[in-house]
DNA sequence: ATATGCTTCGAAAACGTTTGCGTGTTGAAA
DNA sequence: TTTCAACACGCAAACGTTTTCGAAGCATAT
């Protein structure tokens, strides 16, 4: 087991200083090409690379951004960890992952934990527990201290900084539209409690879509899910007392259980009920019937969310306070649970 | 925008040495409690944190471990990730994240480019790439190094170092024997070419389970996909060429697959066929039916193997060179695809 | 008055790099 | 022979820590 060769090591055994080495292995001119070449082939044959965290501390910068997410396990922040990690690679950056699981405090302690000079910048979705609590001092640090911070999808106006998002104002009042546009009239909405921003806003879109097509807004057919109750029952309850045409939900679980139970309750799909979700995830594309639903090109936003992140940290002048807010566009992908 | 204050910076302001006020900071009792809490006080006053990097390399350990996958989007993996975090989190450990993409020239370039001082140690699953190349030169080198490797579910003997795995083998065999009991004659097996290691050996439990039960092995009952090819015509054909009773798929994809086919060919699941997957994704919950898989516990597997990561990297007496394997149980979920 | 010991602090090395600058050696021009 | 580039290389600082060791100051014991 030999450890990892160093320039000092190397300048030892070939009897030459530090730097002498160094500046061979950068073939800088100021050495001659006979040791050049010597100590390039000494450092070959023992594999030398040069150690990352020396390089790290003195550029002070580390090529590593950190993305914190809520959970992994959620379809569409895995391609988005995708999307950022492959920008990342291409511009020689590595991707650091963290997980809040939803909660304030996991977020806390990984940024702070992280900001010591370990990462360049972070690429970040609240948690919900977050988005609850209206916190946002850690970030406000964070971005005190000259780190940059790229939010994506779930995001908040209460930070300045880059963020990409879809519109989900836009695409929840489209996909309301298709379902009018179809001749429903009796359209649910499952989505989740206010306090997640993209459920408050594609709630939003919903009613927007209805008042402007001069229906009335039935609250009764609007089902707020708090995260932690059963909702299948309210689900169910909500399929069962009401005669609806067609239901658009905020994510594809609340779709594909809608359908399930509909199945249970003897409603056809799509014959008799026309179902939407949101995320085009692997869900919608193995449910049976398959299910139609706005796409969220999760790769396309962690792309451009790492490409904004590592423009603005490559950029020297800094001080160009000039925020943007990527709209990422979405598609309606018409499958089987759509008439 | 404030940048970090270090010690430097400290020791000059309060106009004593560097050493004091890391001593201070440390309260170590070499410093006076005067000088200590007027340090202490001006530390938390300026929100001092230690600057990781440089702790790195002074300690030559980064307290940062990289987890190599396949594929993000594999929900399998998505799990495993989850566990090594968990783990990794609660030892004081950060996790790096790289994908393969499947590829063998991402996983040496990621190896190489991490194996420099930027971590601590790798867990890892191969990639098909790597498995058909039978190239492990760059893990071997990296051990080579003294740096610690756990390998997770896609391993080979060929390399020496800890490994996490399920009895794939006995898993299939179980699944398969559970279909015989049921009184199943005609049972296909879908898997994968033989050079993904865990496609091969579930394919021999599946063929072991045969055999012990004195039934033929009937080669046209089994269909090995080739990750690149148009796989639903073969299950297609499969499912219409013979009078099935059950299937083995041995992932997700393939079962959900069969069981839309079937379900286009008009074949009832499970009245006329049984299907068991293996994995137990979101797929195969939210599926209709709902299939029955075999469950690998991913979370598990991901806390394992960091558990094992991380005390290898802690334990100071190195030459114990014992490397184990560690199986995770595997259980067989019954669900609706099954009668 | 000298020796001893304790308290309190600072200098410096070390981790592994990069790089500006100084210096010694050569060869050729004057 | 003297002078002066050009060449080839080494020194040392810097990035931000931790830690060993030595030293200064002072009080106590001899």
């Amino acid at each position: 087991m030999k450890r990892k060769v160093t320039l000092k090591q190397i300048a030892k055994e070939l009897d030459v200083s530090i730097s002498t080495v160094s500046k061979s292995l950068k073939n800088s001119l100021e050495i001659s090409e006979d040791t050049r070449q010597k100590i390039q082939a000494f450092a070959k044959l023992y594999n030398y690379k040069p150690n990352n965290i020396a390089l790290s501390l003195k550029n002070r910068k580390t090529k590593t951004i950190c993305i914190i997410i809520p959970e992994i396990i959620h379809h569409f922040f895995a391609t988005v960890i995708s999307g950022v990690e492959q920008v990342a690679n291409e511009n020689g950056y590595n991707v650091l992952v963290c997980l809040s699981d939803e909660s304030f405090d996991k977020e806390v302690i990984n940024m702070e934990m992280l900001a010591n000079g370990s990462i360049d910048g972070f690429i970040m979705s609240l948690s919900k527990e977050t988005q609850q609590k209206k916190d946002f001092h850690h970030i406000v640090e964070v971005i005190n201290q000259g780190m940059p911070v790229v939010m994506f999808d779930r995001v908040t106006n209460d930070i300045l900084c880059d963020k990409v998002i879809i519109d989900d104002n836009l695409a929840a009042f489209n996909a309301t539209q298709f379902l009018i546009d179809k001749g429903f009239k009796k359209i649910a909405l499952i989505t989740t409690v206010d306090y997640v921003s993209v459920g408050k806003l594609r709630t939003q879109g919903y009613i927007k879509a209805l008042k402007n097509n001069d229906m009335n807004v039935d609250e009764s057919l609007i089902l707020r899910i708090e995260d932690t109750e059963n909702f299948e029952t309210l689900i169910e309850d909500l399929l069962t007392n009401n005669d609806l045409d067609a239901v658009f939900a905020v994510n594809e679980i609340f779709a594909v259980t809608a359908i399930k139970l509909a199945r249970k309750l003897n409603i056809k799909v799509p014959e008799e009920l026309s179902i939407i979700g949101f995320t085009d995830g692997i869900i919608s594309k193995y449910s049976t019937p398959s299910i139609s639903t706005v796409s969220q090109n999760g790769i396309k936003m962690g792309g451009k969310a790492a490409k904004m992140l590592i423009e603005r940290l490559e950029a020297e002048d800094e001080e160009d306070e000039q925020y943007s807010t990527e709209v990422i566009e979405t598609e309606l992908v018409e499958r089987e649970s759509t008439i």
